[in-house]
RNA sequence: CGCAGGAUGGAGCAGUAGGUAGCUCGUUGGGCUCAUAACCCAAAGGUCACAGGUUCGAGUCCUGUUCCUGCUACCA
């Protein structure tokens, strides 16, 4: 796609307003959005960029219901740590809104109702469960009941963790509100889909048209596509969020990944009057930067959307990351396995870029990555400041020492000077190609060359040895070395902002265009140099280990205080307790289960037979290990196929409150078969 | 279950239209001393997840298998 535009419309994924931001949000959507951008900016092209929260949805009236305060409490408390903690971190956004905005309601409910106008929604009644006490519908996933497949009582209305199948919340036996506890009731509603299904071969076009995506993207996409894409509803029942703009909607909703895309929109028009300039203009490029769990609202939904509206341009390219994962785990905000954005600038004051650097180096392009703080400090100590920092510190303390902090005379220049400068000329175009085609890790890579040609440049002309016996030869060694630390002044910038700024103040140079890049003549003869220290420091072991040490503490700390001993249960009769028949036998062998990742096949000698019993306790036990251990379990529960096997029984086991799981066992061992009353 | 993405020297990644497997970091040896024990040079280290197949020739194409991830709460 070689097509060329005249400005371009960069947007970064919506976060959701719930919570502070981590290092996998920055590396996922928001760093590599920002490169492109200040690279665009630098090459002088017209561009914005956009981005803000998303603050409606259910989730966010859940999170304000159980901190007590109202949903917009919650909002405006994380909208304020997230942008301030970006605007420190300097993502260079046009502007950074929310969707809670009057301009964005506006804008929303415009869009619904033209698309409503022109009648491409359809129109649908369903019975929905709804919880009388809380007043609300409810999303399948705050429904919990009984799954019908596996007895599961703790089931969820969208799905069932224990056996993994996909579930109807009219499916669960016994459902229950996660809200209030209640039953809850059926309900019709009616809601507004969009129909997807017939869009289809509009959407497939559109994706057929560019190839040039990334493959994890594409995938992704084809995979939707065959599946068949089905009606989607846009409207929801509930009381949080932007009011259908239409007659007889009391309660109603937008759904909230209708509205959110929009955000985009809207906050263009908040940041500026030209901005359907950047929206409707088939010469605008527009760019979603994006995690891999949106790739699906981006590319076919937002598509689709902007196709029944009619009035606005296609993304020409979504250039979505997969995750990165923390020292081996997941990313979690649950857990609190995370490097949380606002704390990383607290605890590294001034250092942002070095986590720019890291993050950018390692950032999940076309797979999974991992942030360790042991990459972090290696790629600190030997990247930024033994390639990088350590580079520029030569060639201005050689030129302090020497030229009295002056650039020195560029005078005759040899072959070998030639040859190195001629290596430099190509790099911003290298440079610029890569980030065109959104390799940023490639991009970064090829900056980094600039400050190792500088090394090599000064150990090949070893200007300390020269300077005994030629000055002028010396001056220019020098003045070719200042020129290139100048080169990396204006290439590092999309990537290290502040780093770029500090190396300016040193070289007393302006903000220069990304065309100036390649010269070697961006310092004129005489022009001070001023030395204002080290650009980058050592990251010292202690600094890492207090980092992991307190992530491993945060984690800890957070499992035991999400769990709370549970209420006590419902009362029973003595009669209900004696119908249990709980026996004491001997593990005699345990085994895993294949294509199972929890269940373990255990023998038990309950001093009548060998009884097999399948237990979920595989990630907490290792088979060999627990062969002869005594447990307790219930002897007449009724045999329940599982995995193709029978289980015959259950095995008692006590949780403790980091998860973790024991045995109930007698405090001897006694005879197989002992009736536990 | 299904669909999709991934699996390449100790670590992190490239590998473009199938033709002797590259880069950065780390390791080892040497050099240098202007520089934050930094920089420069060199070397060692890979049966490209596993098993088949197509081909004169496969990391690259096809089939099957295993593991990780997403689609599925928190979430880029």
């Amino acid at each position: 796609m070689s097509k060329t535009f005249k400005r371009t419309t960069v947007t970064a994924a919506l976060i959701y307003a719930n919570g502070p931001i981590h290092i996998g949000h920055i590396a996922g959507c928001y760093l590599p959005a920002d490169i492109y951008v200040r690279y665009l900016r630098a090459a002088g092209r017209d561009v914005k960029f956009i981005s803000g929260t998303d603050e409606h949805g259910v989730p966010i009236t859940i999170k304000a219901k159980k901190e007590g305060v109202t949903p917009q409490e919650v909002v405006d408390k994380y909208y304020k740590i997230i942008k301030d903690s970006f605007e420190e971190f300097g993502i260079s956004f046009d502007i950074y809104s929310r969707t809670s905005n009057k301009v964005h309601h506006e804008m929303s409910q415009d869009i619904f109702k033209k698309i409503y106008d022109q009648g491409q929604f359809t129109e649908e009644t369903t019975e929905q469960y709804y919880d009388e006490k809380a007043k609300t519908f409810l999303a399948d996933r705050y429904i919990i009941g009984t799954c019908p497949k596996c007895g599961n009582e703790n089931a969820y209305g969208d799905q069932c963790e224990r056996c993994g199948s996909t579930l109807s919340p009219t499916e669960l036996i016994n459902p229950r509100s996660s809200l209030s506890g209640d039953k809850p009731i059926l309900k019709a509603t009616k809601n507004w889909y969009l129909p997807l299904d017939k869009m289809q071969p509009m959407l497939e076009e559109y994706i057929a048209s560019h190839p040039e995506w990334k493959t994890n993207v594409l995938g992704q996409v084809k995979s939707w596509l065959n599946d068949g894409l089905k009606p989607r509803a846009m409207t929801r029942d509930l009381d949080w969020g932007i009011k259908v703009p239409l007659p007889d909607t009391e309660g109603k909703v937008m759904y909230v990944w209708f509205d959110a895309p929009i955000g985009y929109i809207s906050m263009t028009k908040e940041l500026t009057d030209q901005w359907e300039l950047y929206w409707k203009d088939p010469e605008t490029r527009l760019v979603h930067f994006i995690g891999k769990d949106n790739i699906v609202f981006h590319c076919l939904i937002f598509p689709a959307m902007c196709k029944a509206d009619g009035r606005f341009i296609l993304a020409d390219n979504v250039p979505a990351n997969e995750f990165m994962n923390l020292e081996g785990d997941k990313i979690s905000t649950s857990r609190n396995w995370a490097v949380w954005l606002h704390e990383y600038l607290r605890e590294f004051e001034g250092k942002q870029d070095i986590l720019r650097y890291v993050l950018a180096a390692s950032a999940p392009e076309t797979k999974d990555s991992d942030f360790t703080w042991s990459d972090f400090q290696i790629r600190n100590n030997s990247e930024l400041v033994g390639i990088f920092g350590n580079f520029v510190n030569r060639a201005v303390v050689l030129t302090e020492k020497n030229f009295e902090g002056k650039v020195p005379k560029q005078g005759q220049l040899n072959d070998y000077d030639r040859q190195a400068l001629a290596t430099l000329q190509e790099l911003p175009a290298k440079i610029a190609d890569s980030i065109e085609n959104y390799r940023f890790r490639e991009a970064l890579a090829l900056m980094m060359d600039v400050a190792r040609l500088g090394n090599k440049y000064l150990a090949d002309t070893e200007p300390w040895k020269v300077i005994k016996t030629d000055s002028e030869r010396t001056a220019t060694i020098l003045n070719v070395g200042l020129q290139i630390a100048a080169n990396l002044a204006i290439l590092c910038e999309p990537f290290m902002p502040f780093t770029a700024e500090k190396l300016r103040k040193v070289l007393n140079i302006e903000s220069l265009s990304w065309s100036e890049a390649g010269r070697a003549d961006l310092l004129a003869e005489g022009q001070p140099i001023t030395n204002v220290g080290l650009l980058f420091e050592k990251v010292e072991d202690v600094t890492v280990a207090a980092q992991v040490q307190k992530l491993e503490e945060a984690k800890r700390q957070n499992l035991l205080e999400g769990k709370a001993v549970p209420a006590i249960k419902e009362e029973v009769k003595y009669d209900d307790f004696a119908k249990m028949d709980i026996r004491v036998g001997t593990i005699i062998s345990a085994e895993k289960v294949a294509k199972s990742k929890k269940l373990l096949k255990l023998t038990i000698n309950d001093g009548l037979k060998q009884r097999i019993i399948l237990s979920g306790i595989g990630e907490h036990f290792q088979p060999e290990n627990i062969v002869g251990q005594q447990v307790t379990f219930l002897a007449n529960l009724a045999p329940r196929p599982m995995m193709g096997m029978v289980s015959e029984g259950m095995v008692l086991m006590a949780e403790d409150k980091d998860g973790s799981l024991s045995f109930i066992q007698p405090d001897k061992n006694i005879w197989n078969g002992g009736v536990v009353s």
